[in-house]
DNA sequence: TCATTACTCCTTTTT
DNA sequence: GGAGTAATGA
């Protein structure tokens, strides 16, 4: 193996790589060549024997960074990377670690890991055992609160220390205690546990930490601007005896604050390492000019940065960055398109463009026109493979075979296929096992002692419970695969897609198979299952030539050569919501998301919003993203693509139901939308309610009279529902009586 | 027990 | 417009 990798490099990458020890950031912006430095820092260290690969920890976010860079390594030190034991995410790292010394969190070294949704479930019960009314105090509420505490990298009785939400009766804290035993009894962890858990273990035993601060020499973290507490503190704990961690990251791309992602683990850096050194990647090998130009002006107007500015390698400007504005979603869906089809006819290839999006309800749209017009397409991220439901029945199968007491999985498949026991039996075992302090698989032998049940339910039981107790006699026997499809065989859930006539069942067995398929890549069942859950990810390996749809989420760390942007719209990007819980960090976490968008863009850049989409079924008008004013004009080429017949006949229906009327009027203008009569003819109709005493009628409270008005605002005294403000233009003006 | 229907609340983003 | 849930009927 020779240096090569090295000349590859421009000087501050060069910089970064030959920087040895002591605590190192490398801030690098988009299309700087972060995945290159990265690697070829491992690959240095290896090749210059400062460490074995086994003694280095490299963190990723997510399987296909962990992937990417295995392949990366070995093309430059040459065949396989044997050792690296310690590439992973983080969450497969903390399973690692939490299967090595799982019995002190109380655990057996093969517990499974539990999905959103059994978590879900779990939680619920718990909050059943509470007398919690769920309606009032909703499960995944709960459920938000104890993985903010985990991602905090806090532990049930270490949380009196964290302002203790008083939501829910002040039970959520015996509810996350509650929660914790339960899965501690059904052996499994959730997420935020692989993290957590270790974490706890190696704060609270020397030795072990002790083993594992020798263990890594080096530690050398991706997408550092994305970790959360627990994961700082990880890194921290883990690196305090060599100091050696080098931290790659941009804090213009951090988009993961919903998760607990604390962006001040990266702009406080330098003071949590002593004597730590930033180099900063800023030539960017990605982007036009003006597209650079573009996403520059927009991150500009975040406060929170560390401060870098991207600069092209591209001498000419390239391409505008072209904003178009369209009548409705479903014609901003036909206009991209038709753009499509042009590339299409031009005989450039379908693969280097891709359609972000905010959030994956706006890929519908798109999906249906492109089947409609015959444009290949492929959804990236989505439903996980793992998160079907035949593959989640499947698997529940597998593990009840393996532990039939897993009481989640058991009441997932007692009654797939139908097997005539329903909620009655199944809340008979559940109180039942809560009584005598068993599964629900001992609680039914149990019940099948007895005459409880009906004959035909106690039938149907008690050939489900042998099942049960003959794959698990015959699981350690037999070769995995082929004790999976006896499984799916004799409980007759293959045969129940199989007679199902249903578009879908098709695909369904079509992805069992698929499933089944991989578990011969690994050795046993156990092992199967353990990586189900955290690594396993069907890829769809095709080589057509596709246009790629996916949030912009799962675009971090893409390129294309053209990207749409569509739904640049106030409430879609940035998002409503993230507005309302989070204010300005919010505003500012959803305008690096825009800039994680931007930059994904090698060419060309189409920005797209429509005036009008259905939400929720119904249709709502949208003011154009606050984001698209903040792009400097220089980079820009608009137009607004629909006729002045429409925006005369339309844009006053759509105004007369918007909520915020007078600030939608004002941007309009602002925008150029709307003429001067236009906007004083709208606001007349949003004053149209000027009397008080005028009795009125609102959808929802009813018949009333008007105490008073604030521009919009009126309030009214409800016959039905007494005082209220409301907005003027929900209500109807009733003139007889 | 299961199927149908009425009704609610909703939806961000993912390991 | 759709998923999940509670109420209702077969």
């Amino acid at each position: 193996m020779t240096n090569d990798y090295l000349n590859k490099l421009n000087d501050s990458q060069k910089e970064a790589v030959l920087h040895s020890d002591g605590p190192l950031l490398i801030l690098a912006g988009a299309g700087t060549g972060k995945t290159r430095v990265l690697t070829s820092k491992l690959a240095h260290i290896i090749n210059t024997k400062q460490s074995f690969p086994s003694n280095i920890l490299a963190v990723t976010f997510t399987n296909k960074a962990a992937k990417e860079m295995q392949s990366r390594i070995g093309n430059i030190i040459g065949g396989a990377v044997e050792g690296m034991n310690w590439l992973g995410t983080f969450h497969s790292i903390g399973a690692k670690i939490l299967r090595y010394h799982s019995e002190l969190a109380e655990l057996r070294s093969d517990f499974t890991i539990l999905d959103t949704d059994d978590q879900l479930k779990l939680i619920k019960e718990v909050i059943r055992m509470e007398d919690i009314d769920e309606k009032k105090f909703p499960p995944r509420f709960f459920l938000s609160f104890i993985e903010g505490w985990k991602n905090k990298g806090l532990m049930p009785n270490e949380i009196s220390a964290y302002p203790i939400e008083i939501f829910g009766k002040g039970k959520s804290t015996s509810i996350y205690e509650n929660y914790q035993a339960r899965l501690q009894r059904l052996n499994c962890v959730d997420f935020g546990d692989l993290l957590l858990l270790p974490l706890h273990i190696l704060k609270t035993n020397d030795e072990i930490l002790n083993k594992y601060q020798k263990l890594f020499k080096y530690i050398l973290v991706d997408e550092y601007q994305d970790t959360n507490t627990v994961q700082y503190l990880l890194l921290r704990i883990l690196s305090q005896k060599n100091n050696n961690i080098a931290c790659v990251g941009d804090d213009d791309q951090s988009i993961y604050g919903w998760r607990g992602a604390d962006l001040n683990n990266i702009l406080n850096f330098e003071k949590d390492f002593e004597n730590a050194r930033v180099i900063r990647l800023e030539t960017n090998y990605r982007s036009s000019k003006n597209i650079l130009g573009a996403a520059r002006s927009l991150i500009s107007h975040n406060k929170d940065r560390l401060g870098k500015e991207l600069k092209s390698c591209d001498d000419d400007l390239g391409d505008k960055v072209k904003i178009r504005t369209l009548w409705s979603a479903e014609d901003e869906a036909n206009f991209i398109s038709e753009e499509i089809e042009n590339i299409q006819h031009s005989g450039k290839s379908l693969n280097n463009i891709a359609i972000l999006v905010r959030a994956s309800f706006q890929m519908r749209e798109f999906e249906d026109k492109f089947i409609l017009k015959n444009i290949p397409y492929r959804v990236i991220g989505g439903p996980r493979f793992y998160e079907r439901q035949e593959i989640r029945d499947v698997i529940a199968y597998l593990q009840i075979a393996l532990n039939p007491d897993n009481d989640i999985k058991f009441e997932r498949i007692v009654n797939t296929p139908k097997r005539g026991i329903g909620a009655t039996t199944i809340r008979l075992l559940n109180d039942t096992s809560k009584k005598i302090n068993t599964s629900l698989y001992e609680a039914s032998k149990k019940i099948l002692e007895t005459d409880e049940l009906k004959p035909q339910t106690k039938n149907q039981l008690k050939n489900f419970i042998k099942l049960i107790e003959g794959w698990n006699n015959k699981i350690d026997k037999i070769d995995h695969v082929a004790s999976a499809a006896l499984i799916l065989e004799e409980s007759g859930y293959i045969n129940m897609w199989e007679n199902d006539k249903s578009p879908t069942s098709e695909t369904r067995i079509e992805n069992i198979k698929e499933l089944i398929g991989q578990m011969s890549e690994f050795s046993s069942m156990t092992d199967f299952l353990e990586h189900v859950s955290l690594v396993l990810e069907i890829e769809n390996n095709d080589n057509i030539d596709k246009v790629s749809i996916m949030t912009l989420h799962s675009a971090k760390g893409l390129e294309f050569e053209m990207v749409f942007l569509p739904g640049m719209e106030d409430g879609v990007f940035p998002n409503q919501k993230s507005l309302d819980e989070k204010g300005n960090i919010g505003l500012e976490e959803e305008r690096r998301l825009a800039h994680v968008g931007l930059t994904r863009a090698k060419n060309n850049l189409v920005l797209t919003n429509a005036c009008r989409r259905r939400i929720f079924g119904s249709w709502s008008p949208s003011i154009p993203s606050r984001f698209l004013s903040e792009i400097s004009d220089e980079f820009i080429d608009q137009e607004i693509l629909y006729s002045n017949q429409i925006i005369e006949n339309k844009l006053y229906e759509q105004l007369e139901d918007t909520t915020h009327k007078i600030s939608a009027l004002d941007r309009l203008q602002a925008a150029g939308y709307i003429v001067e009569n236009d906007y004083e003819e709208l606001q007349t109709e949003v004053n149209r309610i000027t009397d008080i005493g005028q009795r009125v009628f609102h959808i929802k409270f009813g018949y009333g009279i008007i105490l008073s008005i604030d521009i919009d605002r009126v309030e009214v005294n409800f016959e039905k529902a007494g005082k209220k403000i409301v907005l003027a233009s929900f209500l109807e003006i009733v003139n007889n009586e």
